[in-house]
DNA sequence: TGCCGTTGTGTACGCTCGTACACATGGGAT
DNA sequence: ATCCCATGTGTACGAGCGTACACAACGGCA
């Protein structure tokens, strides 16, 4: 036990990083700028973290449960009477009105996974995560289609300049989810 | 007119720029290693592109054509009989199934715009054109909305190393559409 | 034919990067 | 009390980067 001098230097170092990510993008992180925001020297970081790898699938695993608790907020999500999709749609929404830097942080990490199989791991796991939320309400291959739909949603509404439109989410939700959740009230676009 | 030596020198720069996004990434992406692969001095690529967002940008364009190519293969997209939800999860088999790097690419050009915003335009204009396209066969909504879960399938499938299962896609593709299509062959599952 | 400006090339500068490594420090076992 | 080693720090090195800029080459115009 006892860290000697600082025990919270690591999570201090993550804590930067994800500032980092959040300011300058995953190209602007490195073993210095992280030191730098963290105001720890160049050699802690490394020590803790030997490769930059490993420093982004610990910020990842801690920007995901900035979704989770979103997710954690609406315990209408798991009430089977509730109606599912509109409870997604405004989840999303929650989430994409947040500041745009933290949104934007989550998932540029989460796409990094693309080329960094380090990190795919992580990134199943929280789809996984998800999935398995929503599978309490569904089945597994409307779940894992929810998900899917819903990363779409968010890519676009961040990708292109267009704004989220909660109602058009809730609508094209409810088509996957199909004729079990109650989708009759709420217009059609 | 007359490009003195070598017309094709700026084409031949974005084809290098695009295999060595394919060979290592955004992050491997320099001037240098661009020019070294399309074999041209170092000025030559500072000359023809200033910055790298600008090859960025026409690699990106000419990257979407590669996706482009699958759909126009596919006439009977745009066939309103044919099975809409069917032909476009074929599409995205094919697509997936070429070689991963191909398919890497030009998903690692298109979720750079969320970074870049002079990615973002022609990152717009690619979903924008698949939208048209589908609005031919659906409306407006719903041609997004399979936009959508179309990208949403493939990320999953790049992220997670889940494999793509095009009866999957296939069947909550046809969710989104809804009634209209004749979705009612084949099996739900 | 001879000049000129567009087009293309080579080199060098200053910066940041990952990495390595020698050195400090102090808690816990003896 | 002493020693050892996990923990933490400072500095230096070589590589790769964007950028700048002086210079070469040549087609079009006079």
């Amino acid at each position: 036990m006892s860290r000697r001098y600082d025990p919270e230097r690591r999570q201090r170092i993550i804590d930067a990083a994800i500032r980092v990510v959040g300011e300058k993008g995953i190209a602007g992180l490195s073993h210095r700028s992280v030191a730098a925001e963290a105001d720890v020297p160049l050699g802690s970081t490394t020590y803790h973290f030997a490769t930059l790898d490993e420093l982004l699938v610990a910020a990842l695993r801690q920007a995901n449960e900035g979704f989770a608790k979103v997710v954690a907020a609406h315990p209408a999500l798991a009430d089977p009477h509730a109606d599912l999709a509109g409870e997604l749609a405004r989840v999303l929404g929650e989430w994409l009105g947040g500041d745009r830097t933290g949104v934007e942080l989550e998932y540029e990490l989460y796409l990094a996974a693309l080329r960094r199989p380090a990190l795919r791991p992580v990134a199943a796991e929280w789809a996984e995560g998800v999935a398995d939320l929503l599978s309490r309400r569904t089945d597994a291959v409307t779940a894992r289609a929810l998900v899917a739909l819903m990363d779409g949603i968010c890519l676009q509404a961040l990708l292109t300049d267009v704004p989220y439109d909660e109602g058009y989410a809730r609508e094209v939700l409810a088509r996957v989810i199909g004729r079990e959740a109650g989708a009759d009230r709420g217009g059609r676009r």
